[in-house]
RNA sequence: GGGGGAUUAGCUCAGUUGGCUAGAGCGUUUGACUGGCAGUCAAAAGGUCAUCGGUUCGAUUCCGAUAUUCUCCA
């Protein structure tokens, strides 16, 4: 109650949207909740979900009974996403006052703990008596069950609503509304939604707010959901009960803020004006003044924040996955500040000092990495820019062929391929078109659209069997940290279909194979029994159990197996693996501590490490990393491990936590003398095992981040003798036993000194060759006529003589023979003034060319032709002499 | 994962029934004009037309593969 009475005297004032989600987070905390941070808003390990979409994403396992829970019941406020899939309010954003890409979900759980009673009543305690709002415009909806799936109407939910609310504020929802599912399968469930009337007591007077609920009305909005996990469905379509049943609630931040502060647009919070108010400055529009102005800032300000935030959760714009969602993010945003704010050079990055006052307390992120957010964004507004500049360029072309056939529909199929292969907006093409009077064929445009969507359906097909359980075992045990091989029994195994070929995936009881995660690849190997023996080509992660990828099944999945880890390949691996946390370190100390990990890939034969750094690495700076980390080798420094240690002792060792990171409340810590990291890989037991370290290139891959490639262990060795072999094969051909660098040096300028010779002889030859070919010039019919046969090197040298003897000779009638390789080489050069009289070289040459078996073409001054006859050069020569006697 | 496009001088790009011995602008160098800055004019240098293979008398152009890169769909 002391809790209430404390809040009561805050809400005498205004709530800020700070005061909003640590209130929620407070009372939670006050029911036995423990508050969780936020997952991050890109997720990893799980390839159905590219982003966090749900308060709940992070407790899918707990809800699919893969992982146990430590605390049973939970409360957080989670950073969402919903771009793709099922949730996509991409398009919707900005248009109304109300939808969001990013936002924030406050949510209570509870994992086979409290239920509906409790869900209900701690729901309505928080909105009437902690945020105040106002008890006469709050509505309920219960699932009202439903036929085909033999379920009945969710009285117990209602029963408990009319406790605090009259019945006719209490709504029936349909199977759409109010029975919430995982997917297709899974934990399902009945819910309850919270509604919210905020429209004015005039409006609310001429309807009811009864009628508007679920009808998207922007002022009569759903803010809470509470559903009620009591199913799971499977694949046959049927429901079971749960053993546990399942709270999980979800509450939009941004509305409830809207709620509390009596706005009538989420937009109008203190969550979004700061950043509105600074797009007005920067632009000199003003919100509220026109539909077009106030949608575009709507969108600029949502899309902002998406976008900080995923660079800041290391999801940086990219042209494929996560990172090509983000790009077109930024890009829809840079596109309104185009079109509407008339912002033709890049400034969507200069907001991003406002969102930090906003947010950046709650989400240290982003503050944290406030230079590489602005820095990435402003390159990719530069970037698209220049994409828009050669998509009107290209727009404008095709306007000039419309005036010039007198069309006013630009063809669908052209728009199409602006937009697909140059990324040019079809609406921004649209806008376009109409202001300078044509229309688009929308229908077209549409119909390659489809065209291209079902082709890549088509071709995702992927699917997956159900899981069939063989052997039941809670707990799947990860033992490699101590053993490469194991004896395992199958707990349950599918089969999936991956590009048309068939696979298994296959979960033991315990495993010594490192599924990939944290950079590192999946382990191979083999498992074996009764004389059968598998090949483990792949191991990944799935909802926290390790899955191995084989192409077969065994014969009888009842055995114990030996499972074996191809352990050479593992080693090289983690040699690699621990060269990387050393490389890591030494980057801090030699370049800075701003140098931030934004990715790594670990195999066995070599390592990628991206970072934050914002120039090139000089020379000397790539060697000196290279000998302070092949120092740390030399010292053999032994491994120390900690493995489930409490997430604040690992800090206080100085180890590096990675933002965006989600991680359990222990965690695991590889130590090598002063390098400390979190992580979950497979280490060298001494980094003498890493034996060496080299660096193979550092280049970067986007704006402010670096990326270094590097090699250990075997692979130098290769490198080396790669390199000796190389410089081995050039000495040879040198003929000298050193000074290389020299002697190529002396070859390069004597072969350019022989060039300019060999170009001055034959220019002399040419001379010589055209002054006899001149001597020799007969008179026929008015024209001076040469015809020859020449030794000549190639087709270019006749063509130089026959060029020059074009600009030397007036009415020049010319014919060259050769044989070249033992083929037959003819052409004809006529002078201007014999083509002006109509003399085609083309025609000559065919006629010709019949000779030597061969056929040619050119202009009608100069034609080649080649033939496979060097016989009939003669008869051809002759046939010309003919042809203009 | 699947589709489309691009790669031509240091930079930005032109270059269609395959043949004009590859062009423009900017930049670079040189020269002239001017007292200097700057500029104007003139000239020159600079290209394996991404790489490899194929078709052809002939390929920057057509076809195939590779590399790099952009873009769209999932």
């Amino acid at each position: 109650m002391n809790f209430i009475k404390k809040f009561n005297l805050i809400n005498l004032i205004i709530m800020t949207s700070k005061e909003i989600r640590q209130a929620f987070l407070d009372y939670f905390e006050s029911k036995q909740h423990k508050i969780v941070s936020s997952a991050p808003m890109v997720v990893k390990g799980d390839p159905t979900l590219m982003f966090t979409n749900a308060g709940m994403n992070q407790f899918k396992d707990i809800f699919l009974e893969l992982r146990q829970p430590d605390a049973k019941r939970v409360a957080d406020s989670q950073k969402c996403l919903r771009v793709s899939g099922k949730h996509n309010d991409l398009e919707e954003v900005g248009k109304d006052t109300y939808h969001h890409t990013m936002f924030e979900m406050l949510g209570n759980w509870s994992f086979g703990d409290y239920f509906k009673a409790e869900a209900i009543e701690w729901g309505w305690e928080f909105l009437t008596e902690i945020m105040k709002l106002d008890k006469n415009r709050l509505y309920a909806t219960v699932f009202e069950g439903d036929i085909a799936d033999n379920l009945e109407k969710d009285t117990e939910a209602e029963n408990f609503w009319k406790k605090y609310l009259p019945e006719d504020r209490i709504l029936n929802g349909s199977k759409k509304d109010n029975f919430w599912e995982m997917g297709e399968t899974g934990p399902c469930g009945p819910c309850s939604e919270i509604h919210i009337d905020l429209r004015t007591q005039e409006e609310r007077l001429k309807i009811s707010g009864r009628e508007l609920v679920n009808k998207d009305h922007p002022l009569v909005i759903e803010i809470w959901n509470l559903v009620f996990i009591q199913f799971n469905r499977k694949q046959s379509g049927e429901l079971e009960q749960l053993p546990k049943k399942h709270v999980d609630t979800g509450m939009g931040f941004e509305r409830l803020c809207m709620a509390v502060q009596g706005k009538f647009s989420n937009y109008d919070t203190d969550v979004f004006q700061p950043i509105i108010c600074k797009i007005a400055e920067l632009s000199g529009f003003k919100y509220g003044v026109s539909d077009e102005v106030d949608i575009a800032m709507r969108v600029i300000a949502d899309h902002f924040r998406t976008i900080a935030f995923s660079i800041a959760d290391g999801q940086l714009p990219a042209n494929e996955k996560a990172g090509y969602v983000i790009r077109r993010i930024l890009r829809r945003a840079v596109r309104y500040a185009f079109t509407f704010l008339e912002q033709k050079t890049s400034f969507l990055h200069k907001l991003l000092p406002v969102l930090i006052e906003v947010m950046g307390e709650q989400y240290p992120e982003i503050t944290l990495q406030q230079q590489l957010i602005t820095k990435v964004i402003e390159e990719e507004e530069l970037s698209f820019l220049n994409t828009l500049d050669t998509g009107i360029h290209l727009l404008n072309n095709a306007i000039e062929i419309l005036i010039a056939e007198k069309e006013n529909v630009l063809d669908g199929k052209l728009a199409f391929t602006l937009y697909d292969s140059f990324g040019f907006p079809p609406d921004l093409t649209e806008l376009i078109l109409s202001e300078k009077g044509f229309m688009l064929d929308k229908k077209g445009f549409d119909e390659h659209m489809n065209v291209q969507k079902d082709r890549s359906r088509n071709t995702i097909k992927q699917e997956t069997d159900e899981w069939i359980n063989v052997y039941d075992d809670d707990i799947e045990e990860f033992v490699g940290y101590d053993r490469t091989e194991a004896r395992v029994r199958i707990s349950r195994y599918r089969k999936a279909k991956v590009r048309g070929k068939d696979e298994y995936h296959i979960v033991f009881n315990l495993t010594p194979f490192y599924a990939e995660s944290g950079g590192q690849v999946g382990d191979t190997g083999y498992f074996e029994a009764d004389g059968e023996k598998i090949e483990i080509f792949d191991t990944q992660k799935e909802h926290n159990q390790i899955v191995h990828v084989t192409k077969k099944i065994p014969g009888n999945i009842n055995l114990e197996f030996r499972a074996v880890v191809n352990s050479k390949k593992q080693k090289l691996t983690a040699a690699n693996h621990s060269a990387t946390h050393l490389l890591h370190f030494v980057l801090r100390k030699v370049i800075g501590e701003h140098v931030e990990q934004k990715g790594s890939l670990v195999d066995s034969e070599k390592l990628r490490f991206d970072f934050a750094h914002y120039q090139k690495l000089t020379v000397q700076q790539i060697k000196e990393v290279e000998n302070l980390v092949n120092g740390l080798i030399r010292l053999n420094i032994p491994l120390s491990e900690f493995r489930n240690i409490p997430i604040n002792e690992a800090k206080d060792m100085g180890a590096m936590a990675l933002f965006g990171e989600k991680y359990g409340d222990t965690v695991r810590v590889i130590r090598f003398g002063e390098s400390v990291e979190l992580c979950g890989g497979i280490h060298v037991n001494a980094t003498g095992e890493i034996g060496m370290f080299k660096i193979i290139s550092e280049s970067a891959i986007a704006a402010g981040i670096r990326r270094i490639e590097a090699i250990t262990a075997f692979e130098i060795e290769n490198y080396i003798n790669d390199l000796e072999n190389t410089i081995d094969s050039i000495k040879n051909v040198l003929k000298v036993p050193d000074k290389i660098a020299q002697k190529v040096e002396k070859l390069v300028e004597e072969n350019k000194t022989l060039k300019k010779q060999v170009e001055l002889m034959q220019k002399e030859k040419i001379k010589f060759i055209k002054q006899d070919l001149k001597a020799n010039i007969q008179e026929v019919n008015g024209m001076n006529v040469i015809i020859a046969k020449l030794d000549a090197p190639n087709a270019d040298f006749l063509k130089q003589i026959s060029f020059d003897l074009k600009g030397e000779v007036s009415n020049l009638f010319l014919t060259f023979a050769a044989e070249l390789n033992g083929k037959a080489f003819l052409s004809v050069m006529l002078g201007n003034e014999l083509v002006e009289k109509g003399m085609n070289a083309n025609t000559i040459i065919r006629e010709i060319a019949k000779e030597i078996q061969g056929g040619g073409g050119g202009q009608p001054f100069y034609a080649t032709a080649g033939g496979k006859n060097p016989k009939g050069i003669e008869a051809a020569l002759k046939k010309c002499l003919e042809i203009i006697s």
